[in-house]
DNA sequence: TTGAAAGCGCTACCAC
DNA sequence: GTGGTAGCGCTTTCAA
């Protein structure tokens, strides 16, 4: 059932149909009522694809997730994300469009998508510290928000970002407040914003302690087990181990502790190993001892609360740029294990 | 730039220009390559809304995740199945469509879906054992393809499954082996087709070994961390607590691993936990003993395969229904812990 | 308050 | 080989 043939079913224009379907003050209310009755009864549901040609919107918002940063999508964190977006945009009538692309071609895909015309804005993901996508973007009109930060560039986009910083910065600060000293920084890829971010919060820590960062600790690579696992394994072999690891991500974390507890038996004693991105809810006021993270629900707000920000940025494209930093959860939970020996 | 203008530019009609750039053979090599060239040099990209409504087809294809069975989107290994079907779909020009829908409804959702014309096609996902779903895509002339089966429907669909009650029966089996006889299943939610699998493959594998299921080791519940935990920490506190955990889940091996952590010191012993949907490809032969799991990659590997199943589905609309079945993979990993006390 | 008709940008049929 | 043109299904002036 298309428009047409509703309005012929009612003895009435494909005009009055539409203007009675999409909410126009002139149609009589009698008329109205008839025509959403009927568009009910008859199960009519507007052909997208007809519309967005003839209103030159498309309806529908592009997630657009670079495999150069590998694993992305793998990450649990992100599905959250993404699940709290979608919220947002079913509410608003849009649909979502996921486009994982291949390194490299960044502006040509942008520039492609712009001309296509399927989608009305943009979610950037895991940004870099120069990301070249914001300029192009704000160049092509595009309405857009980054989840995440481009820290290198000027900050008159839309961004919604954790304080990554900080959250990283207190973490190291509280296994320093317990003893230890020789804490393991697992991090993301540095290229990426948030990672860089996590580790200068973790230098400055160790700074703030007059501490300073030994490079044979911190490593940076995809958010993976298998990373987490090998990164971990390397540096327990270490003639002066660490008694600590500090963990960029949940999957890093379950290759970290599988490392952990290979090297136990060898070590004579246990190492603590606490994460950012996990969902340690559930340990709430369990345990003895706060850590920091991210939980599920948490990034499922900020996916809501980006996608938000982005159908603004649609309503009203010459609008003002908007931004919003969430801070980590301090969450009750997993013992950091025994202080070290001093 | 649009095609009317390319074509101006060209002095040829839209439809040559047309014709030219979609590989039509009438048209002559030299003018093909002028207009290839223009194409480039004007960066023309055909409008996607206006190619989607002449030609009837969108182009792009579409996954629904129904958020009654909770935190699909959440499990890694959805990010995974979803990188692989991204993978093929861009590759023959399609565009992925996301949608998380509320419960219930189904039905209104389904042909509001075909009604507005902008897929082509739909990925489904976690069916239930006798999934509305199916039927109804099949009355509507929808091109689908289950990730997963609808067990009590007549098997005249499209699918792509893990042998889920191989996998489970062989890994209790396994356990058996080893001498474990109190083993719990930390199951998904069992009106989904694949916990229900699941379950019936740890089942066959203790009747083979002369076993009852005990229902106090069996639970069936979203599969979260949270849920790992619970049902983990109230099965060690039994009289006669589990020396051996199945888990459904990477992140319910997570939870559970948490439990046992905490009740080790009361148990005086480790207990075993092994789980399906893990990537620990990186413990190939590093370890003692095999366990089974679905690694990240053949994750994607089935969401690949899906997705050009799909796309074979949508080429030719009546065509046979395909199947493919998947077994889990065996990977020598993680200790399963010492045997238990016989 | 309602309707006729001109597009939106492209494809595909029919002529030449 | 190439071009003219009628739609695809909807919105949106402009007229009535």
């Amino acid at each position: 059932m298309n428009l047409k043939e509703l309005a012929q079913h009612l003895n009435l224009s494909q005009t009055t149909v539409s203007r009675a379907l999409n909410g126009y003050p002139e149609v009589r209310d009698a008329t109205r009522k008839r025509v959403q009755e009927a568009a009910i009864a008859f199960n009519y549901t507007p052909n997208t694809r007809a519309k967005a040609l003839a209103t030159g919107r498309s309806m529908s918002i592009g997630t657009v997730i670079p495999t150069s940063n590998k694993h992305e999508m793998v990450n649990p964190i992100f599905g959250d994300f993404v699940t709290g977006a979608s919220e947002a945009y079913v509410k608003a009538g849009y649909d979502m469009v996921l486009t994982l692309i291949e390194d490299g071609e960044e502006e040509r895909l942008y520039r492609a998508i712009r001309a296509k015309g399927n989608v009305d804005g943009i979610m950037l993901h895991s940004p870099t510290m120069d990301d070249p996508r914001v300029g192009l973007l704000k160049e092509l009109g595009l309405p857009f928000v980054v989840h995440g930060r481009a820290s290198h560039l000027p900050p008159d986009y839309s961004w919604l970002d954790m304080n990554n910083k900080r959250a990283f910065q207190r973490a190291t600060a509280f296994l320093l407040e317990l003893g230890h000293r020789r804490i393991a920084l697992i991090n993301g890829l540095e290229q990426q914003d948030f990672a860089f971010r996590r580790r200068s919060g973790y230098v400055e820590a160790l700074a703030q302690h007059g501490l300073t960062e030994d490079p044979a600790l911190m490593t940076s690579s995809e958010m993976t087990e298998l990373e987490g696992y090998r990164a971990a394994h390397r540096m327990l072999a270490l003639p002066d181990p660490p008694t600590a690891f500090l963990c960029s991500s949940m999957l890093m974390a379950i290759g970290t502790r599988r490392a952990v507890a290979d090297a136990r038996l060898d070590l004579g004693r246990d190492v603590s190993v606490i994460t950012h991105d996990d969902d340690l809810s559930y340990l709430k006021n369990g345990q003895d001892v706060p850590i920091f993270t991210a939980t599920r629900s948490s990034m499922r707000d900020a996916g809501r609360r980006a996608a938000t920000m982005l159908l603004q940025q649609i309503a009203e494209p010459g609008g003002q740029p908007m931004q919003y930093m969430m801070e980590a959860e301090l969450i009750v939970g997993q013992s950091t294990g025994p202080a070290p020996r001093r």
